[in-house]
DNA sequence: AGGATTTGACCGGC
DNA sequence: GCCGGTCAAATCCT
């Protein structure tokens, strides 16, 4: 019956590598080693990146894998206020949501969902990039308003990127980010930025998303001409995907602290996925 | 003074 | 009518 054995020993071996590799690096940051800590970085995020595929290569971020399975949202935030008839409400407004968004843009939904651990104090989600708040609202059956972000040069330069924070219910430490958009601006360059790019076109849509003749095209099209083909195996070069060198240390560190580190990220579904590890049975998911 | 943030209003989809 | 997303004027900050 389980036809991915294959692949979830392969998971479990890669993502313990994570873990071990996140503890390796505590330590190197401890010792105030920057460089070997941005090596390992880059190891880390190939391995992540290589569990993500083994993931998706047994289908486990399709929906219909997951078909009536509650999210990992209800195991992760049990003292989440409403309890489920709340955490079920949420989940219809999200889908509500999206579907909007999908409709409203007349384009498919092209958007990376990453959820970080903030440490108390510290500026939540710098990730290196320049962002301007443009609005937040009280989001029905969550506990803490969205905040609305553009791209600081959305006029002078036309970018098109927006992001949208909001605290996980449970944890008012953990935050989820989800990224509208490519940078089309002057940060396009910078490495958060592109590897937030290449998130946004993933392989398997790729074709797809050359071939699309929607809206939002035209807006990405310059970029688009200008990327590197990515193979499988994308290769960081050292740098930490999603991260600024500086916020990377804090949302390594309180993710490990806190016990988990999520990444997710689906396209063209109106539907949430996440990845979540924990550290003491990272493999708690549902199949 | 200029840029960033806040916040109420508006809009479109459902 | 409700809701999420965005706009834009008012306000704050440096």
């Amino acid at each position: 019956m389980d036809v991915c054995g294959g692949e979830k020993r392969a998971l479990a071996s890669e993502l313990a590598q994570v873990q071990a590799m996140v503890r390796e690096l505590e330590a190197r940051m401890d010792q105030d080693l920057p460089a070997a800590a941005r090596e390992l970085c880059g190891e880390l995020a190939s391995s992540v990146d290589r569990s993500i595929r083994i993931a998706r290569a047994c289908g486990w971020d399709s929906p219909g894998s997951r078909d009536g399975s509650p999210r990992s949202d209800g195991a992760q935030h049990p003292a989440a206020g409403g309890g489920g008839n709340s955490q079920s409400k949420r989940r219809q407004v999200e889908r509500s949501a999206l579907r909007a968004f999908v409709s409203s843009k007349g384009t498919p939904c092209v958007r990376t969902q990453v959820r970080v651990a903030a440490v108390q104090d510290m500026a939540p989600l710098d990730d290196g990039l320049s962002w301007r708040k443009y609005g937040k609202k009280d989001i029905l059956g969550a506990m803490y308003p969205r905040a609305y972000f553009r791209c600081t040069h959305r006029h002078s330069q036309g970018c098109p990127a927006t992001k949208h924070v909001q605290r996980a219910d449970g944890d008012p430490l953990l935050y989820d980010v989800v990224y509208h958009g490519a940078h089309a601006c002057a940060q396009a360059a910078h490495p958060a930025a592109e590897h937030l790019r290449r998130q946004l076109q993933p392989e398997g849509h790729a074709d797809a998303g050359q071939e699309q003749s929607s809206p939002l095209a035209p807006e990405t099209e310059g970029l688009q001409a200008g990327l590197e083909p990515m193979g499988a195996g994308a290769d960081f070069g050292g740098y930490c995907p999603l991260l600024s060198p500086t916020g990377l240390e804090w949302q390594l560190r309180s993710s490990y602290a806190a016990g988990g580190l999520g990444v997710g990220m689906d396209y063209y579904e109106p539907h949430f996925e996440e990845f979540y590890t924990n550290a003491t049975d990272p493999f708690q998911w549902e199949y």
